[in-house]
DNA sequence: TTGATTGCAAACAATTTGCAATACT
DNA sequence: AGTATTGCAAATTGTTTGCAATCAA
């Protein structure tokens, strides 16, 4: 007699299976779609990548340009750390390091600002692009 | 005999004074428009954000959730120092500070990663937001 | 059975674009 | 004159919602 509960579908089963089988991928809901062959309809792909990102075993990363669908990545609940995301190759990496526990803890005791390590994608250039870059400023 | 240049408006100077105007307001399109008082069209404002933040004039926040209009805010050129916003309250507030100059070097010496301070706003909860949710928690 | 989930089609909202009229130089 | 800009209306796009059918418990 439980009062309410979720339901276990097959194609929640799906979805939570495709990231979990492609840990490194970041990927729109579209693709997701498209990866599935169609076996659930978009708008339950949006409504289960929305679900498993509140119960934190996804992340969502949206872009800075409109009309640009945002993104979609494993990573589990408690796995919390920094992205980094290079603005030319778009390159999504993650950044694991002392330094950001320090950094965080800074804005914390000096700034009062709580990070959401989550929430938040650092934006710049990864070394292969920022090298093309300069590159191309000479040339 | 210029053989080709960009005019000189009143809706392009009316639009760039509301920023100058308001340094620290951080807005949407609709908000100019309304501001301006429908002097300008939707379409112009539009149009005239993306010219200033290509200027190096504007910087552009766009938000995590679909259909949230982005934000546009005073940011000469040069001026580059990272964002802090909450995530409850949506604040959003410039961080100066020399710690944040050792992360971007850190992150550049020893992750490769050039940030980009103007692209890159930090996602967190504010002094007061995190006390009502502490607060909340434990009610 | 009861309530949650699905998925289609329609609704939405922010932003962009086509294009004729208009303003700058 | 010649070209950039304006602004309306229409188009786009990613995402959400209404709702009847379907499925899990």
């Amino acid at each position: 007699m439980a009062i309410r509960g979720a339901y276990q579908t097959k194609q929640k089963e799906v979805i939570a299976d495709y990231f979990r089988v492609h840990p490194d991928d970041c990927v729109t809901a579209e693709a997701v779609y498209a990866a599935l062959d169609a076996r659930v309809g978009m708008t339950t792909v949006y409504r289960a990548v929305t679900r498993l990102c509140s119960e934190g075993l996804l992340r969502k990363y949206t872009g800075q340009s409109a009309g640009e669908a945002a993104l979609y990545q494993y990573s589990p609940c408690g796995e919390s750390h920094l992205h980094i995301r290079c603005l030319d190759c778009g390159v999504l990496a993650h950044l694991r390091c002392d330094v950001v526990g320090d950094f965080t803890n800074h804005l914390r005791g000096q700034h009062g600002f709580v990070l959401d390590e989550g929430q938040t994608v650092l934006y710049g250039r990864c070394e292969q692009c920022e090298a093309k870059r300069k590159q191309q400023t000479k040339e």
